[in-house]
DNA sequence: ACAATTATTCATCACATGATGAATAGAATG
DNA sequence: CATTCTATTCATCATGTGATGAATAATTGT
């Protein structure tokens, strides 16, 4: 029990300890916990511990907790972003005159299925985070349109050239349809498993992507084409 | 600055006072407050704060925070589920062999569209606090299952008999996006009031219930009909 | 070589957290 | 009317919380 100091390990780290660079270890930390609990299910002491960083780094860098969170939740959009809109004009341009509904959705989906596909345990992670602010009422509708809305502006666009004279509200609100399937997709809670007995998978993304663009765009189609609701029910 | 001894107002009070009944206004409060911001956003001084009690009357009758959650989360399960299969039976007796896929979906959709119509704000809370459910990835799944799937077999039953020699896969992933389009549509975080610049508004129910059944069953007869994907993409 | 800057850990603060045992007043029971 | 039971509040506990200032070592700039 003596007084003895001991010599602890203070300041700077050697080199060699960088490479994956703290900043990003703390983000993948982060990224891991919040999209499993969410921001409040998560404390700053468990991100750490998990980067093996002390709490006070994870201050210095990112200020405070939601400032992590928000980096958290920005670093990869802009990656996602860019390949959505590049998909989108590839297709478009492709396509030409002979543009349709389902080869837009196609285009605008194929970005996230493939890399959800992948089974990339980070951007899994990260997908299952958008569902979560996505369905968050608090502040989820704001930093969701911040963060995507023009991308989103860009898909209607292209399907506005898939459907001449649509109405404008009919194309909201079925991209409003397409925004709760894809999110509820990437949100990964299993429950189409258990739902259908093992049938199903929700890690599957190779049935996804066969079937989420031709249901969803059926689904565009019968509302933003009012000829086509001929057989609309008679009772 | 004397030691009187201020009399407190302790024990069971007067009768008076129970009407709305104690249980019930916890459950309101917390109902309020976990559909805003989740299991882990909200603490139970909170709760006990808003429904005007001790903590430890919250502790009481549900025993732990997790207690009153669960508690929360069923009360209004079982209403919502004994209406939706009796939505779904009346329909399909009343429609007989005429039976179509948008009509059962319709019948699914009816009960809650109509109570989030009202705009009860109870209803409208609980809505959201099953949004947050659906897409929390660490239990959403489990607990969603548990309480509805009964009902979701009952409602893919009824799909079966408008969609002979269906695909039970193809039956199981249109549900999925059905459930994902629904849940977005509860969790009312105005998203897409922002992104159409107030033309659509998440509250506008009538606006939902008028189109999403026609989407929805749209998109499941593209995926369990085969012979209706005749206009396949030829690229 | 020395000074300034940057990245990191340590120690700690003030306050919030879920939970609980004891106290107490009214209601129910006999 | 005495006893037991139920519902409620009070006071408090141990632990957890986000945050921060000081210390310190490596790096960078001069």
């Amino acid at each position: 029990m003596s007084t003895k100091r001991r010599k602890v390990r203070r300041g700077r780290p050697l080199k060699a300890s960088s490479p994956p660079d703290m900043q990003q270890r703390i983000l993948d930390a982060a990224e891991d916990h919040f999209s499993r609990h969410g921001f409040w299910g998560v404390t700053v002491r468990e991100v750490a511990q998990e980067a093996k960083v002390d709490t006070a780094l994870l201050h210095y860098y990112f200020d405070t907790k939601r400032g992590l969170f928000d980096a958290v939740f920005e670093r990869r959009a802009e990656i996602i972003n860019k390949e959505r809109i590049e998909s989108i004009d590839a297709y478009v341009k492709e396509a030409g005159s002979a543009i349709t509904v389902e080869g837009v959705i196609d285009a605008f989906l194929q970005p996230i299925l493939r890399r959800a596909a992948t089974g990339d345990q980070h951007w899994h992670n990260y997908f299952a985070l958008i569902a979560q602010v996505n369905n968050t009422p608090a502040w989820g509708g704001e930093t969701m349109g911040r963060t995507f809305d023009p991308v989103i502006h860009h898909l209607i666009d292209a399907l506005r050239k898939a459907l001449p004279d649509v109405s404008e509200q009919e194309l909201y609100w079925s991209y409003h349809f397409l925004s709760g399937a894809l999110t509820l997709t990437l949100s990964q809670t299993g429950r189409i498993d258990r739902l259908s007995e093992g049938l199903c998978k929700s890690s599957d993304f190779t049935a996804i992507a066969q079937r989420m663009a031709p249901f969803i765009a059926s689904g565009f189609e019968r509302l933003c084409k009012p000829q086509t609701a001929a057989k609309r029910k008679k009772s």
